[in-house]
DNA sequence: TTATACTTATGACAGATATCATAAACTGAT
DNA sequence: ATCAGTTTATGATATCTGTCATAAGTATAA
């Protein structure tokens, strides 16, 4: 593509980020977005932003997995959601609070791209296509993390587990054979029960025949049951 | 105030909605939205939006209390929250869906205020700092709302109750003493759990002299312990 | 008023889930 | 290779929560 040649920063195939961007922005200002903005490669585990701390960059997700959690001392983590490639990671707050609310960090090898907050507020004030196009699609997600937090939480112990095994297997790795990217005590962090019942509740999906487990592999054997499960257990 | 002289039909004190216009658009376009809006009072009970119909109108709650909930035939309701005056209640993909995702429905007397949605969605295109503006109170409540839905996963089944107590006597009423707008079952549905834990939890914080209860009426005797259980239980 | 449905209330019980204990498997650092 | 710490796994048990049953109180409409 054309567009693509003009902004040699900005080549990434699949960037939700750079459609929004090219909808509404000049070449000039596309150029001044392509030259200010920046990707860093994050490790599994490593923090991507955390909560209490200032907010300067817009973030968006291009290559791996990230978990959005809150940090309680003293008490377990609580999942927010587990983010795909090409979402809105930094959503929540970012426009209406000076600070991060949740903690991001890696679960597989990441690749984020950042922006600059004033520069994305900037544009915002000034082009108005461009910052409802951007309120339209921070929405979504926010409408998309609460649709699945009422969901998850209105399920039994197998229901979630269920729910978020389905999730990795047809909304992040579109296949019925992946490996996990999360400990058995974050799939409890992300259901909101214990650790050792998501192990017992795995267990059984193995014993059922519903699920194949060897380590961190799962390979969905029975999917009619376990979204039965998801949507009514 | 000289601009409310200017603008008959929006004089409602309070209204941060009338903050939010006045502050972005000129008198020629206050007039035009002040002709425009509606306003349209609710009985305990009638739905104000309901799930899955056409998004046309941007509603702002001036007067009573209503709960935003998701309905589920052959299912119990889930409360997602409940919304106070001055509260934005369309908020979930108002801007992101052509179809409201969740009902609302009033609990007390309410006076809801209603604008076109064309008219709102026109001058977020047209007006980048209202836009912006607009984006940001969003934001804000729909973070709200997620960050509650957290708090009241997280905790037990009195916590939860505790929880919803509080918001009632802290956040909604301003007082230890009130009237309950909602029946137990609709804190069951808030709090995601059955009505008759709802109910017996409520007996034995009234055992244990926490609340006084007659009817709908509830008295919170002992608030430090209650703030206690709603953040520890 | 009576009749009906709903709400509040409580007890009994079953089922679900958390907690505690133990141990094997795995991981990363030395 | 070894060690320490974490993760996975399973059992036993206590606690929590849901479900069912019953009944009294309350509101609403005929």
């Amino acid at each position: 593509m054309e567009a693509n040649a003009m902004h040699p920063e900005c080549r990434c195939v699949n960037c939700q980020l750079k459609e929004l961007f090219f909808a509404h922005l000049s070449a000039d200002e596309m150029m001044e977005i392509c030259s200010i903005r920046k990707d860093r490669a994050y490790a599994p585990g490593e923090h991507i932003v955390m909560q209490e701390t200032k907010v300067d960059n817009f973030f968006y997700l291009k290559e791996g997995l990230v978990k959005l959690h809150f940090i309680k001392s003293g008490r377990e983590d609580q999942i927010i959601t587990i983010a795909k490639p090409f979402d809105f990671i930094s959503i929540l707050s970012i426009f209406s609070s000076d600070t991060y609310k949740y903690t991001i960090t890696a679960l597989l090898p990441s690749v984020v791209c950042r922006i600059n907050m004033d520069i994305v507020k900037g544009f915002a004030l000034k082009n108005a296509a461009f910052g409802f196009d951007l309120m339209n699609r921070l929405s979504k997600s926010t409408d998309i993390i609460l649709k699945e937090t009422m969901d998850l939480k209105r399920l039994n112990l197998k229901g979630k587990l269920a729910f978020i095994l389905l999730k990795f297997s047809q909304h992040i790795f579109k296949n019925l054979l992946f490996e996990l990217p999360v400990t058995r005590k974050e799939i409890a962090e992300y259901a909101g029960v214990s650790t050792e019942n998501i192990i017992r509740a795995l267990s059984e999906f193995r014993k059922d025949r519903l699920i194949r487990i060897s380590g961190k592999e799962i390979e969905i054997t029975n999917l009619e049951r376990l979204e039965q499960i998801s949507r009514f257990g």
